[in-house]
DNA sequence: CTTTACTACTTACACGTGTCAGCATAGGTC
DNA sequence: GACCTATGCTGACACGTGTAAGTAGTAAAG
């Protein structure tokens, strides 16, 4: 094996007979130096003929900062949504040079601290908040942090708090328009979901008073929180999620209740199985297009020291209406 | 702001009174390297006195090669189970030293060879096979390379495929034990699928040899392919994975079939809408730890230049059984 | 002709780490 | 006392990059 020593900018130096600095101004389009289009030509002809690509260690190294944008993914089960979100927002932030990177488990693992003073990121994506300790730690390195949903207050906006706000609001403002008075609302049974669960509740607090009850993912034990609805006067159920509102289904076909006409259920997420279901599932989706652009470009503005963007939430959440409700 | 450098081996050094290259040789355990206890400790408390940790980037570019495995995510829907594994796996690579690090996107966003041409990853994972130009590439810089799933011969073993294999098999198995001669196989609508689907069907067609039939997640559309299966005397469905499943049982539904008096089906998954689905769904899971646990140390293999370890994949895949075969 | 200004570069340093070669000191052997 | 070996440590270099400072050469201005 002849040594595969790893290409280097002076390689392209080289090759293109100019300095490597040269190199690094033409690669770097730098500002304020002025370089002949002749030497610029050979230059990039060079490096595009070596394959030479730089070696990120270097760079930020130097620099003190890399492209990489640190996404600390939590324990909570990641459906196929938030897997579309996060392929949309790397796509995105690779078209403002930023390398989109995700690192599951901000459990035990090893203190979350290790892992972003290693990488050196220049922004990380976090969905639950940080301890005061940490956040100043990483203001103090120049990492811009972006935390997504719950958090103290604080400077940090929280980029998912509305959108998942205006969900259960949606949820809510739908049932009533189509003439349920008493609403319930059907809280996810894993603990780890809470992050989410909770501002969607205030969000269908803000319009209806609903009975919230928590609903297993188990025909039978959510056959028990249906009747408990049945006895309050319930006849209209928020669901966390459609998984959540598939569950309320199959407590109500258990207890013999036709849907939607003893009980209207809507969900979120509009998951495949929510229009294989029965009945087909009254759910609320996402753009989760738009989410990833303006996750994309709150990231790059908290990247440059910029004030975030605002977040026309209106056209993001869309109720999809079939037969549950 | 009182200039917030990082902090430095440097600084350790300098607070236990020693060398820079001893606090070096301390805290990597460096092999054939004598030091005695006091300084050891000494260099120890120093280090988590002052909250020191080494700068991955520094570190990358002295050896050439990073802690970080790079998992590349395909841009197939990544249903919860997977991220799941995911999440086991991130944990099991850390207690190897290793950093789990997912990269969404081989799409066209950019070239992945800059992707792992600037991490210099220990180790990349993939789904899909590169080209030889690439793989020779990787090789060359020293990155392990373990491909998951399908991909043309060559010595990579392809971790996933004996497990998807066995899925299919599994499937079949348990439908033929339970009186079905005539199978059908529910093919997914998504072309990506297909990395899975392949495996998952030619282990099927080791035991049975099945109808196949692509069927969309469409009540309306599924019932069309279930109607085909029919007049071709198929009584049991072996599914991709559970959503298709639901939308074949949506089609039979639809049709006025009852499962699985008229059509047996099993799925692949045991996603919750599964047993909340009408029937429940009978499918076929996989043990998410076990997999993560395999795929860790083929890795942590692969980076040590060792050969893969063999799984036993008997006790990775398990039948649910529920009402719909 | 000198000064200034600009273009098109190059030289040199720093970033933080791993590691090789070297250097005292101490203890044992002949 | 001379020689060797092991222990415990330090000095110095290299990894590949970005960039501030400097330098020829040319052109315009005074």
């Amino acid at each position: 094996m002849p040594d595969p020593r790893r290409i280097t900018s002076a390689d392209v130096a080289r090759r293109a007979g100019v300095s490597r600095a040269t190199v690094s101004y033409v690669l770097n389009a730098t500002p304020g130096q002025s370089i002949s289009p002749a030497t610029r030509d050979r230059v990039l002809q060079a490096a595009a003929g070596l394959g030479y690509a730089p070696s990120a260690a270097a760079r930020t190294l130097r620099t003190g900062r890399s492209d990489v944008v640190l996404c600390l993914i939590p324990d909570w089960p990641i459906g196929n949504e938030m897997g579309n979100t996060l392929g949309n927002l790397s796509t995105a932030l690779a078209r403002e040079g930023l390398t989109f990177l995700a690192h599951p488990g901000s459990r035990d693992d090893r203190p979350i601290a290790e892992v972003w003073k290693a990488i050196t990121p220049a922004a990380v994506l976090s969905f639950t908040d940080f301890s005061d300790d940490e956040t100043e730690a990483m203001r103090a390195a120049g990492v811009a942090l972006v935390v997504a949903l719950l958090g103290r207050a604080g400077r940090h906006g929280r980029e998912l708090e509305v959108p998942q706000t205006l969900i259960g609001r949606r949820q809510a403002d739908h049932l009533s328009r189509t003439g349920h008075q008493r609403l319930g609302y059907a809280y996810p049974d894993d603990p780890r979901l809470q992050i989410f669960a909770e501002p969607r509740l205030a969000g269908a607090r803000a319009l209806a008073e609903p009975v919230v009850r928590t609903v297993p993912l188990d025909a039978a034990r959510a056959a028990e929180a249906v009747a408990g609805w049945r006895a309050d006067g319930v006849t209209g159920i928020c669901a966390y999620n459609d998984e959540v509102a598939l569950a309320v289904l199959a407590g109500a076909r258990t207890l013999g209740l036709t849907t939607p006409a003893d009980l209207a259920v809507i969900g979120v997420d509009d998951i495949p199985a929510a229009r294989l279901a029965v009945p087909p599932l009254t759910t609320v989706t996402t753009d989760q297009g738009l989410l990833a652009a303006h996750l994309a470009t709150t990231i790059v503005a908290a990247v440059g020291g910029r004030p975030a963007p605002s977040l026309s939430a209106d056209e993001l959440i869309r109720v999809v209406v079939r037969e549950s409700g």
